[in-house]
DNA sequence: CAGAAGATCTGC
DNA sequence: CAGATCTTCTGC
């Protein structure tokens, strides 16, 4: 298993997105390791894209997008939920790649249990939901994934199997009218049960 | 300073 | 299909 380095972040949000599909997403706490093998991500674009929160410029909350790739930015929304974003592209560069939905590999009974639902299938399907899975919220936010951090990235033999040309592109989920939800910005892996929006 | 919308999820 | 629930941003 390979730690993935700050190369890989430092790239434009689509091509990190694409190629975070069938990487490990990893959170070593106190509890223990949790671990899902991401099958769905999302790229925003700050300045050129509409739906990204970076759209009109840096804020209090954005902050983290315009930083160094390879951080964490979760950011709390509807009231109650928190989702997981990787900061991509250079320092200074608003990009981020939404992590939406994965399939539990390590820890999985600390998953039911923050999740508090049995369903393998309804653990990380979602971006709130995959951030829930793996204990990801407010303290988080700007934590590094790189060497030395409790928080990671990785690729292994299985990796590979998840990408290969198979990978499907579709419009974002969950955006207005408007805000650049004709763009086809979402990854995913096709016939995957463990993405959301599943039918 | 008030109002509205929000990169969602759950239960009815 | 609507309710939960609160932060962030925009406009006045």
């Amino acid at each position: 298993m390979r730690r993935l380095t700050k190369d890989f972040y430092a790239r434009d949000a689509l091509t990190v997105a694409r190629e975070l599909i069938g990487c490990l997403f990893v959170h070593r706490t106190g509890e223990g390791i949790s671990a899902v093998r991401l099958v769905e991500t999302e790229a925003y674009r700050g300045p050129q894209d509409p739906g990204s929160h970076g759209y009109r410029g840096m804020t209090e909350r954005t902050r983290v997008m315009f930083g160094p790739p390879g951080r964490l930015y979760v950011y709390f929304t509807y009231g109650m939920h928190w989702c997981a974003n990787i900061v991509c592209g250079g320092e200074g560069v608003c990009e981020a790649v939404l992590l939406r939905a994965g399939e539990p590999v390590l820890g999985i009974d600390g998953m039911k249990q923050r999740r508090g639902c049995a369903s393998p299938f309804l653990l990380a399907a979602g971006p709130a939901r995959l951030a829930q899975a793996v204990g990801i919220s407010r303290e988080d936010n700007g934590a590094s994934l790189l060497r030395g951090g409790s928080l990671w990235c990785a690729a292994d033999e299985v990796t590979p199997r998840y990408g290969s040309g198979e990978i499907a592109e579709t419009i974002r989920v969950g955006l207005g009218a408007g805000r650049g939800d004709d763009l086809p910005w979402r990854f995913l892996v096709p016939n995957n049960r463990h993405t959301s929006r599943r039918r």
